[in-house]
DNA sequence: TTGTTTATTCTTTTT
DNA sequence: GAATAAACAA
């Protein structure tokens, strides 16, 4: 097997496989067989170089790609890999933690708290500094501190340097947050990787142990690492033991999240004698798809190392891209033609639907609901929601009991008459003595603080606590979770409110339970901390089934490093893609624009975008334009369809209706609430006329012509250069002008 | 203290 | 439109 996949390899490849003289960076572009080239070196270090799987060191993106790299190579070198470290960097970092916990101040049970634990934690410090939540929104402040911490930026230095009061409070609540998180014995993710990272910097004795462990370390998109990763990097390298990175700078969509493609473009300033690899023959898409792609990136792009993907594959079919009247039609359209290639014998995951934002797949879901088979990956996880993080809470308060953050959430819940007077009570009291809330609750002092009804609660979740801590030294995952269920009663007490929610709420626990079931099954010697640090540090990839045959509906930032024989990018509109978050900023719109590119990317025969002209957002109907992106691409790179005049009407009576359900006009019996709806209907029909009123070019719009004057504009089709406006002008004059030779003026 | 309704705010991407 | 906070009634 070994000697048919190194055979399988292209000239390029073969050669970063084989390269024996210390670092290299692989550039690989879309579908270039990266993932092949990096199992590839890993198979030929165990096979060739006979490194035992303990050695090597492999960071990857995702747990998903970490797992199906390890079956590859074992499938490679035809025996188990047992031992192998290759993960996430969190899932890496987690686990030279856990071994090293002690010389930190951290107990080996440390709980991580992700972002809603980071949040509630937040604001709790910012109550103890007394900072206003208006004037300094933890949401981003949460981010601020990130970014301190992805550029290894410790609060100490940063103190040293400050300007101005508001940077000194934003110092202060990093400071506190951090202080927070350590006395519950927690991390966020940044965490992981900055702690490792200062292990190593004060404890040399320890970082020469890994750098004498591992002999070669990998790193898989290397274009998202951060900061701290590369350090990590650097540190564990230590000068001597190889790195091999391999990523793509066209594909750098996180430097939101601390990502620095410097760290791609400096690689060989970084590493010594760096030997470097381009990998440009792409062996996924069609000759139009690439086409496509590399004219949109390089107009668009400038900061880039410069590679062009060439494909062998060509009769492929054009590229379509679709003018839809609204986000309706669009849904609409994009489903019929996806019902449509599933009857006609395609295979429903071979299809994909990508979107900028989460909140667009509701339309999609709709208009294949009952229809076709479909997944959405990410948005709301499984996990995140309230019942499951309730017991979650339960259960990591078991593992950490420290953790007062998860205590406090279940403190009241199910309800046990501890309000929100008798919480603060606790937590004053905790912060008064120096010891944290559990330690209150467990020894029984906090009933002291109570009033008799809130006491008595108090008394009976300790009970509920002691009862699991003892079961908990004997009992396993599964057994745990369910006697947890049956002290709290907590699905019985859904089961009494009757409503449609709480029993799917029960149902959920219930899936939970079958969840932490099937999990111990594979990980038989696995606790109950094993299986919540495992769904703390999965992404929404990881936990979809691969094998079900359905649609695959995401973000393109979820859709990264997949592949699909279809793909519909829809929602392509100015405000969307880039986001207008991103617009105003040059260096945030090339990050749009390659996101754009790693959607177009991941299809291999046939690829649709689409975009609206008005779509419903914020609450309300609003008009939209083409992507600039778009207009980059020459207008020979793709086929044009413009739907928007049809179907108007549909689209516009479906949309009164959703108003009339969501609003649950008919369920209200007064007079006075109908005419509400009356109002609300007019409303929505003047949001439509009233969208021609603002400064854009479209139907209703009235604009002046240097010659023909004054004229109202019929219709608007295409777009970009071959875009054409109709217009009656005064005195019943009608004409067909490109839009952008006929300088109009909007008035 | 608890549950419900109303008002307000904020709308990106995720390990 | 949705999620959250605030206000209110019981």
């Amino acid at each position: 097997m070994y000697n048919k996949i190194i055979d399988s390899l292209n000239k390029v490849q073969k050669e970063a496989v084989f390269y024996d003289g210390g670092s290299e960076l692989v550039f690989a572009g879309a579908g270039t067989g990266k993932t092949k080239v990096l199992t590839s070196k890993i198979a030929w270090l165990l096979k060739e170089k006979h490194l035992y799987p303990n050695q090597i060191f492999a960071a990857t993106f995702t747990k998903k790609a970490a797992n199906e790299m390890r079956e590859r190579v074992a499938l490679a070198i035809g025996q188990s890999v047992e031992g192998l470290w290759i993960g996430t960097f969190h899932s890496l970092c987690s686990k030279i933690l856990h071994i090293e916990a002690d010389k930190l101040g951290f107990t080996r049970n440390f709980t991580i708290y992700d972002s809603s634990d980071q949040i509630t934690l937040l604001k709790s410090v910012m109550k103890e500094i007394n900072a206003d939540e208006s004037r300094y929104p933890p949401k981003s402040m949460l981010s601020v501190i990130s970014s301190h911490k992805s550029r290894f930026e410790l609060p100490d230095e940063l103190f040293a340097k400050l300007n101005s009061y508001s940077d000194r409070k934003i110092i202060e609540l990093y400071d506190g947050y951090q202080n927070a998180l350590k006395r519950a014995n927690a991390m966020d993710y940044d965490d992981l990787m900055l702690y490792t990272l200062m292990l190593f910097e004060k404890n040399k004795e320890i970082l020469q142990k890994y750098q004498n462990f591992f002999k070669f370390i990998l790193v898989d998109e290397y274009q998202d690492t951060n900061h701290v990763q590369f350090l990590l990097v650097q540190t564990l390298s230590g000068g001597k033991t190889p790195v091999f990175a391999v990523g793509d700078d066209d594909q750098s969509i996180y430097s939101w999240r601390g990502a620095q493609i410097e760290n791609i473009l400096n690689f060989a300033k970084h590493f010594p004698n760096t030997k470097m690899f381009k990998l440009e023959q792409n062996y996924r898409s069609t000759e139009q798809i690439l086409n496509f792609a590399n004219t949109m990136i390089d107009a668009s792009v400038k900061k880039r190392s410069g590679k062009k993907l060439w494909t062998g594959t060509k009769n492929g079919s054009p590229v379509k891209v679709y003018n839809y009247s609204s986000d309706v039609q669009e849904a609409q359209r994009v489903c019929q033609e996806i019902i449509d290639a599933i009857s006609n014998g395609h295979n429903p995951s071979e299809i994909a639907i990508l979107y900028r934002t989460n909140a667009q797949s509701r339309l999609f879901e709709q208009n294949l609901q009952g229809k076709a088979p479909y997944v959405v990956v990410g948005g709301m996880s499984f996990y995140e929601r309230k019942e499951i993080k309730d017991i979650l809470a339960y259960l990591k308060f078991l593992v950490n009991p420290q953790d007062d953050i998860s205590l406090l959430r279940i403190l009241n819940v199910p309800a046990r008459g501890i309000g929100a007077t008798s919480q603060e009570k606790i937590v004053a009291a905790a912060n008064e003595k120096g010891v944290t809330c559990g330690e209150l609750l467990v020894s029984g002092q906090a009933q002291n603080l109570l009033t008799s009804k809130s006491a008595s609660g108090a008394a009976s979740l300790r009970k509920i606590i002691e009862n699991l801590f003892e079961l908990m030294k004997t009992a396993t995952a599964k057994e745990l979770i369910q006697q947890l269920l049956e002290e709290t009663n907590y699905i019985k007490i859904l089961l009494e409110e009757k409503s449609e929610e709480a029993n799917e709420r029960a149902e959920n626990v219930k899936e939970l339970v079958n969840a932490v079931s099937f999990w111990q099954m594979k990980n038989e010697d696995g606790g109950i901390a094993d299986f919540i640090e495992e769904i703390t540090l999965s992404s929404a990839i990881d936990e979809t089934d691969g094998a079900a045959e359905a649609v695959n509906l995401m973000t393109f930032h979820t859709a990264k490093g997949l592949e699909f024989d279809k793909v519909f990018l829809v929602g392509i509109e100015d405000d969307i893609l880039p986001s207008g978050l991103s617009r105003d900023d040059k260096q945030k719109v090339d990050e749009e624009c390659r996101l754009f590119y790693v959607g177009i990317t991941r299809a291999r025969k046939e690829l649709n975008c689409s975009f609206a002209s008005r779509r419903m957002r914020f609450g309300g109907i609003k008009p939209m334009n083409p992507s600039p992106f778009l207009d980059k691409i020459p207008t020979s790179a793709y086929k044009m369809f413009n739907l928007s005049n049809e179907y108007d009407n549909f689209s516009f009576s479906q949309r009164n209706n959703a108003e009339i359900y969501s609003k649950k006009v008919f369920s209200y019996e007064s007079k006075q609430k109908n005419d509400d709806f009356v109002e609300k209907r007019v409303y929505v029909a003047d949001e439509y006329i009233g969208s021609a009123n603002e400064k854009r070019l479209r139907a209703g719009v009235l604009v002046r012509h240097d010659k023909f004057g004054v004229g109202r504009v019929l219709s608007v089709n295409g777009f970009a250069d071959a875009q054409q406006t109709t217009i009656l002008f005064e005195g019943g004059v009608r004409k067909q002008l490109m839009t952008k030779i006929a300088k109009l003026e909007i008035l």
